[in-house]
DNA sequence: TGAAATGTTGGGGCG
DNA sequence: ACGCCCCAACATTTC
């Protein structure tokens, strides 16, 4: 008689859950999370995990036991305390987790209990895609094609049983005991808009099917049409897995949509994938040459940023949306990432702190790695020269203000020919809309021109 | 998954 | 009719 931990970690779900279908296979189990303060996540992913938790509790017939602090001693604890024999988990692959897990791994095998790890989180291992001369890929295309032409065609969805007889630990906390909820209630316009559970990730990659898919390939450029997945934070936490909606997308007929939607679904374990061969890539410029780049510093311009307050719509947009509801359309996030970077100077690690606190989405791989290739930073990156003209992409993405009209309702009034640039709106017109620049809304923080210039000139120093 | 500067072309106005 | 200039539209180069 096997008595088995199933260790959920960022695969807070039941179906295709690789660890959970053989942990159920025979014998009792012990369902358990373990929330680990070492590990630093943001503030906006601690919603998104509470309601997580929350609803794989009910899932699991309220059968979810709940701890917090050390893995290590708790497993142990665990262990002795049921006669554990077994213990099955679903691989993470940031280097804190990596490192805290074999550890785990080494130290509790040498009691004879049986630990097994599997992937759960990405379509291809990381170490196993691999250049002809044994090297990892550093360039997005070719690891693209050695991925989609791979003869290690990602697994199907695996079919699991719920689990039958469980092990009840008295001891367990309560998901709320956690207090992973954020004392301000920011994060309380969030449940108006998220639906977070299994079944509504389903839900969520269904209708994008149903509605979204067949425009995917352009519309995914207009932040107003919002013609994207939204399945970012779904995928984090492993509410679904890229298998579940590889395999689903790849059931459709082949179409230039599929193929697109599925190359974003690549981008993503690109990002894993330089994650586990550059863990770097969290805190230092994978290029070292920026080492010397002489960023700007100052507090005032990051505030007027995070604050949606630059005096740039598209930009004071954007970072509103992400303040609002948690979430930032992908346009939009190169447009105020390459605005951070390139025309305030600001570190990318200030924009990278703050998204990773801010967003639902928050993902150590695809963030570090998104904003190395923002920065101009990483590897297989946008070039130095490369910045963004926020006031031509709002109107080449955004023609009709739609979009900044919802974030910026105080620029609302004003007609599309000076909303993209109100600092050059005639005061007549200005009067008449009811904004006073500098007051009601700010002047620019810089000046486009300007700082496009001046960062050209520091990358060419380089 | 850019933008600006620079170069080229070709049509139309005009002497 | 022709050459010249202007300039918009497009193409190429550069950052």
């Amino acid at each position: 008689m096997t008595k088995s931990i199933i260790w959920f970690r960022n695969d807070l779900r039941i179906k295709d859950n690789p660890a959970l279908h053989d942990a159920v296979k025979n014998g009792e189990i012990l369902a358990i999370y373990i929330y680990d303060s070492n590990e630093s996540i943001g503030q906006a992913s601690k919603y998104w995990l509470h309601n997580s938790l929350k609803s794989l509790n009910k899932d699991l017939n309220n059968k979810l036991n709940v701890y917090s602090g050390k893995p290590l001693q708790i497993l142990n604890k665990l262990i002795k305390k049921f006669d554990i024999t077994n213990i099955y988990w679903n691989r993470c692959y940031d280097p804190y987790s990596i490192k805290r897990d074999s550890e785990i791994k080494t130290k509790i095998k040498k009691q004879e209990i049986e630990i097994k790890s599997y992937n759960g989180s990405l379509l291809f291992e990381p170490w196993e895609i691999k250049k002809g001369n044994n090297d990892f890929y550093k360039i997005f295309t070719p690891f693209y094609k050695s991925c989609i032409t791979n003869i290690l065609q990602p697994n199907p969805p695996i079919k699991n049983k719920t689990p039958k007889k469980y092990i009840n630990d008295k001891n367990s906390l309560n998901i709320d005991d956690l207090k992973l909820l954020p004392k301000k209630d920011w994060y309380k316009k969030f449940d108006k808009i998220w639906n977070i559970s299994e079944k509504s990730a389903h839900k969520k990659l269904d209708s994008f099917i149903k509605n979204k898919l067949s425009n995917y390939k352009n519309g995914r450029d207009f932040p107003a049409l919002n013609n994207v997945s939204e399945l970012s934070p779904y995928l984090h936490f492993g509410l679904i897995s890229p298998h579940q909606v590889f395999h689903k997308i790849n059931s459709l007929r082949k179409s230039e949509q599929t193929e697109h939607f599925i190359r974003e679904l690549i981008w993503r374990e690109f990002s894993y994938y330089q994650l586990y061969h550059q863990p770097q890539i969290i805190n230092r410029n994978l290029r070292p040459k920026f080492n010397n780049f002489k960023w700007a510093n100052s507090d005032k311009l990051l505030q007027s940023w995070q604050q949606g307050k630059t005096g740039i719509p598209i930009v004071d947009a954007g970072m509103r949306q992400l303040w609002q509801t948690g979430y930032m359309h992908n346009r939009v996030r190169m447009i105020v990432g390459s605005f951070l970077v390139k025309n305030l100077r600001l570190h990318w690690k200030h924009g990278a702190e703050w998204f990773y606190d801010k967003l639902l989405d928050a993902d150590i791989a695809s963030n570090s790695a998104s904003w190395q290739w923002v920065a101009g930073t990483g590897i297989d990156s946008s070039p130095y020269f490369r910045i963004f003209n926020p006031i031509t992409q709002s109107q080449k993405f955004d023609k009709d203000g739609e979009y900044i009209r919802k974030y910026v309702p105080e620029l609302s009034k004003i007609p599309n020919k000076y909303l993209f640039e109100p600092y050059i709106t005639p005061d007549d017109i200005l009067k008449k809309c009811n904004i006073k620049m500098g007051e009601t809304y700010p002047m620019p923080v810089v000046d486009l021109k300007e700082s496009r210039k001046k960062a050209l000139d520091c990358f060419k120093k380089l």
